[in-house]
DNA sequence: GGCGCCATGTAAACCGTTACATGATTCA
DNA sequence: TGAATCATGTAACGGTTTACATGGCGCC
């Protein structure tokens, strides 16, 4: 949801402009979400304004001029406080994967009891899931069965990666 | 993304009040998302104002009276125009799954020719994450190794689901 | 010359959330 | 008495998109 914190834990990875931050979000489109410029461009003023990162203007003959953000002692501090806040019942996809791509950050237990955590949340929302398929189960539409489907599917194969992620971790 | 249709489409199957329809998203947040009073009453004004809607309420003797909505004819078209229109290279997950779900207004073909493209574009986007992931390969730090992983695998799945779903319809 | 890429930026509009207000009923 | 559920609504705030503006380089 915040692009805000994603954008700094790419800029704890390497230092890169607002242009790079855009292209390789673009490259996420799918698996995460892409903000556009008018986004992008103010978060990183914002966080200049609140000293999290520091700018290095570069200059090239053939090409403009490009700003390099790099994150600072503050902006490390920040990410680790974001990071090892508790997850709620957040639970959106797009938060899991954008925290999981900054998994870097995190020490192999802390990303275990993040992965465990997770699937414990998708397992009572498949529960939840199968309960009103269940119940709406014949005379409902058939979208609306097509899409309980989809979601079952989703969410088993998600429980199913999880599991096997965290043996591979152990 | 725009509740305006989602919501008007739900009504298309059956007169609901603004509580109804928020407490059935609500059961679809995993799946879908689910929007706040705040968002989902002036929605409901605003489809009652362009007369896509009419109101009838429905008064109780213990329970607050209701305002069910009900879809006007002219709602009913403005719902096959959205729904008939092409899907662009939208591809978000929540709005496919929520046309998905207003199937029911789409006949035998269409439906099919809509799993079909959406099939297509998670292909194109199946083999761009193979490909930055390939790109990516050592070096890149476990986070995102993980994060390109579990979208390889979802991805992988939901062609999979397309494929099958496409069967049993035909 | 025109198009597309590189690169940055701003302002208005849009959509949604958060937080509030109201008020009746039921249950502990 | 207080909390929870039912039921509707508004206003401020926030984050993002859309649409604009600028300007140089390389290519056909």
């Amino acid at each position: 949801m915040n692009f805000r914190y994603f954008i700094l834990g790419l800029l704890a990875e390497q230092p890169m402009s607002g242009y790079d931050i855009k292209l390789f979000l673009k490259s996420l489109d799918w698996l995460i979400a892409s903000p556009s410029f008018g986004s992008v461009y103010p978060t990183l003023h914002s966080l200049l304004e609140d000293a999290l990162v520091t700018v290095d203007v570069v200059e090239n003959d053939d090409k403009p001029a490009r700003k390099v953000y790099t994150i600072t002692e503050a902006g490390r501090q920040a990410l680790r406080a974001w990071i090892g806040q508790p997850l709620e019942c957040d639970i959106s996809l797009k938060t899991f994967l954008m925290r999981l791509m900054l998994a870097g950050n995190l020490s192999r237990d802390e990303l275990v009891t993040y992965l465990q955590k997770r699937r414990s949340q998708v397992k009572v929302h498949l529960d939840a899931l199968e309960k009103i398929a269940g119940e709406h189960d014949e005379a409902v539409g058939l979208g609306k069965r097509l899409a309980f489907d989809f979601g079952l599917t989703a969410a088993t194969t998600e429980i199913h990666w999880l599991t096997q992620t965290l043996e591979g971790l152990s």
